[in-house]
DNA sequence: AGCACGCCGACT
DNA sequence: GTCGGCGTGCTC
């Protein structure tokens, strides 16, 4: 029989190639694509995986090691998966092993669990209890009665409930009646979620409301089935006023998706919001959804997995990592909230799933649906451009108005000795509400905090001289722009107006708690951020207590505004709309628009609403357009600014951080690769900026430098790094990591 | 990654 | 003289 060889990337190594290895007999119709193995690269046992199955070597057969074994436990991806992989290595310019396990991070299943379980050993009829009675033996009676009702018992429950001991579980082991086994206790990780919201099981689980599409809804999902079966995957861009019921128009795609035999991967931004939408998804789907979250133990996670992988459900919902999901037949991929940063993956490769969910379903054949309130440009220009598909949603479902917003200059407040807070508006609504028993929220937008400076007078924040670029306050007092280096001590005054009034920006959640309790002593508050929210599940709690009308004002960060919807809250107050606006970063007015439409958006679910926006830029035209709740208008700036700016999606931009352990050398490096860059013909389109300071100059002993690179083709950066990498060889000490877009 | 091979300085 | 420092190269 001839040879089959099978081209294998080594894990654990930084040989970036594959290695041919001869597949042995036993294992030949069991290694796939994707299998985990184990082999013998050098001298040492490594683990591997197949990338390709071959019947021709390259190289010589004499050379040629067998594969060792499948490296069991461990499930191994299927070939869409292992495309993606690829792509993601040549798209990220990562190794094989990075890409590869960053699309199968090993999900094994250490160890079976499993418990002792109390089986019947035969029919026990009436005549059997019978005589066991007349022999007083009631524990046995009472097991064997309990097992009647069930297939099987676990030994915890017999023990502890039935207070039946092990002796006697022993003989009636002995004498025939019962049968101890084991049995894998699979626990389903929807049940403990649902549980804590007092559902005991998936039965339980009914729609309350008939989900009627409105005309829009109706329009958007006949769009999407129409394309599907004329066999048009494309992707959409689901756009819909805050309230405008998005979640009913992908959970109707996704009927229709299953209704044809296929599957659904959903991704949401974060835990705080599995919580409503896996109930929601559960309602409609019951136990033909998975779930993938990072509370899950190992074992729960491979559960999971492998009900998705034998095609047990229908629907997976997760976060970032569940595009990687071993879905079988995928038919539709929803990112929810598309715009949410939590989509891009702080690790290397720092891809943002949206790229990688649009090349999964390009190569499964699947359809994409980005899904959001406030997109992210983007997306929103390649929908412009006509590359993706727009469906809209103008109207907000239960028929209420959108909130009512209002912009206060807090710099007119100090103009009239108001120094607190709260603008004199604010405090008027609150009290109005506190009055008539509905509920407020307040949100601090504290993205940003206290690390820029501005002036409470003219609103000014202190920019560097040679950029455009907010300057960031050290440790040390002085204030320093990441872009170009520069720096100057705090100043005492305002550079633009005089003021004394300069502060670093740092009100707080905390001092917000602590000053509404003083405002409105009356009032219950509660306060909702990462530090009050540490115990798990605690912040479902308090979700529920608010929405129970256990208090009045509800105090938080980012946290609250995502996605929770609350009947009674009529007023909504944003804090500090700016701080967002400072962050040195092309996002800024991006995060800022997105978070005050969030916030504003909560108010008037039910009732109508409104909201107060403080800020000290009201003429920033994030600001402008979240107040007036229109995305058109901050889109068309926002292009603007990023096409003036040459930002994404205009141009692409690769961020080099360069360290080492080595100032010198660091400093010696960076600069030297910089200025092979700018000398180098083929680059003489891109703008290097750098290299500069990061944030923090010194990461756990290692210094580390910021250099960006811009261009119109995404290609040219991977050359780019190339040639880093290149340049890099001679500097043993100074590493680097890349980051696209 | 990890192991061998090899070319240099300093030690019983 | 040899022991061991680490720089270099290779693994199917």
């Amino acid at each position: 029989m001839k040879n089959l060889f099978a081209d294998i990337i080594v894990a654990n190594t930084n040989v970036d190639r594959p290695f041919t290895y001869l597949i042995p007999m036993n294992l030949r119709d069991k290694v796939t694509p994707g299998c985990p193995v184990l082999i013998e690269f050098g001298k040492l046992t490594k683990k591997g995986y197949i990338i390709d199955i071959k019947e021709e070597s390259d190289v010589d057969i004499s050379k040629l090691k067998y594969i060792k074994d499948i490296e069991n436990g461990e499930l191994s991806t299927d070939e869409n998966l292992l495309r993606l992989a690829i792509w993601i290595k040549h798209r990220y310019g990562v190794t094989f092993d990075k890409a590869i396990s960053t699309v199968m991070p090993v999900k094994s299943n250490v160890e079976e669990k499993t418990t002792n379980e109390i089986f019947l050993n035969q029919d026990i009829g009436e005549d059997i209890l019978k005589e066991l009675t007349k022999k007083r033996k009631v524990a046995w009676v009472r097991l064997l009665k309990e097992l009647k009702k069930t297939e099987s018992l676990p030994q915890s429950y017999v023990n502890k409930e039935l207070k039946v001991n092990s002796a006697t579980i022993k003989r009636m082991a002995e004498e025939g009646y019962i049968k101890v086994g084991n049995k894998q206790r699979k626990s389903n990780p929807l049940l403990p979620i649902l549980k804590s919201l007092g559902v005991e099981d998936f039965n339980e689980i009914q729609a309350t409301n008939e989900y009627i599409l409105n005309e829009e809804q109706k329009l958007a999902v006949d769009i999407f089935k129409k394309d599907f079966d004329s066999g048009n995957k494309n992707t959409y861009l689901l756009h819909g006023i805050t309230g405008s019921g998005k979640t009913l128009v992908f959970i109707n795609m996704i009927k229709y998706v299953i209704s044809k035999g296929l599957q659904a991967i959903v991704l949401i931004p974060e835990i705080s919001l599995t919580y409503q939408t896996v109930l929601r998804m559960a309602e409609h789907f019951k136990d033909r959804v998975a779930i993938i979250n990072s509370k899950l133990s190992k074992n729960e996670r491979f559960y999971q997995f492998d009900r998705i992988k034998n095609g047990d459900a229908d629907v997976i919902i997760g976060p970032r990592s569940a595009i990687f999901a071993p879905v079988k037949r995928l038919g539709l991929i929803v990112i929810d909230e598309e715009h949410d940063s939590a989509y891009k993956n702080e690790n290397v490769p720092t891809f943002n799933v949206r790229d990688v969910a649009g090349k999964l379903a390009n190569i499964a054949g699947a359809s994409l649906l980005l899904a959001s309130a406030t997109p992210t440009p983007e997306t929103y220009n390649r929908a412009v451009t006509g590359e993706i598909k727009l469906l809209e949603l103008k109207e907000r479902a239960k028929n209420t108005s959108l909130p009512k917003v209002s912009i206060v200059d807090m710099r007119d407040e100090l103009k009239m000795g108001n120094r607190s807070i709260f603008s004199n508006k604010l405090k008027t609504l609150i009290e109005d509400r506190l009055r008539k028993h509905e509920q407020v929220m307040l949100f601090m937008n504290r993205r940003g905090y206290s690390s820029f400076v501005s002036c409470r007078s003219c609103g000014e924040a202190i920019k560097c001289k040679h950029c455009d670029v907010t300057m960031t306050l050290h440790n040390n007092n002085k204030l320093v722009c990441h872009y170009c280096g520069y720096s100057i001590d705090l100043p005492k005054v305002c550079p633009s107006c005089g003021s004394r009034y300069i502060a670093n920006f740092g009100t707080g959640t905390q001092k917000l708690e602590a000053m509404t309790r003083e405002v409105f002593p009356s009032a219950k508050v509660l306060r909702m951020d990462t530090d009050s929210v540490s115990k798990k599940n605690s912040a479902n709690d308090m979700i529920r207590d608010f929405a129970r009308g256990d208090a009045d004002i509800l105090i938080g960060t980012q946290m609250i505004v995502k996605g929770h919807d609350f009947d009674n809250v009529t007023l909504v107050g944003i804090m500090a709309a700016d701080t967002s606006l400072y962050v040195s970063n092309y996002n800024s007015a991006q995060r800022t628009f997105e978070l005050l439409t969030q916030a504003a958006g909560r108010a008037g679910r039910a009732k109508s609403g409104e909201a107060v926006i403080q800020t000290y830029k009201p003429e920033n035209y994030a600001i402008v357009a979240a107040a007036a709740q229109d995305y058109k208008k901050y889109f068309e700036n926002e292009i603007a600014y990023r096409k003036l700016g040459g930002y994404p999606p205009v141009c692409h931009m690769l961020t080099v951080m360069f360290s080492s352990i080595r100032e010198e050398e660091l400093n010696k490096c960076a600069t030297a690769i910089v200025n092979t860059l700018k000398s180098d013909n083929i680059f003489k389109n891109s703008v290097i900026i750098g290299p500069t300071d990061p944030s923090v100059v010194k990461v756990k002993d290692y210094y580390r430098k910021l250099v960006y690179i811009k261009n119109a083709n995404y290609d040219i950066l991977l050359d780019i790094q190339k040639k880093i990498e290149e340049g890099l060889g001679s500097y043993r000490n100074v590493g680097a990591v890349y980051d696209f877009n």
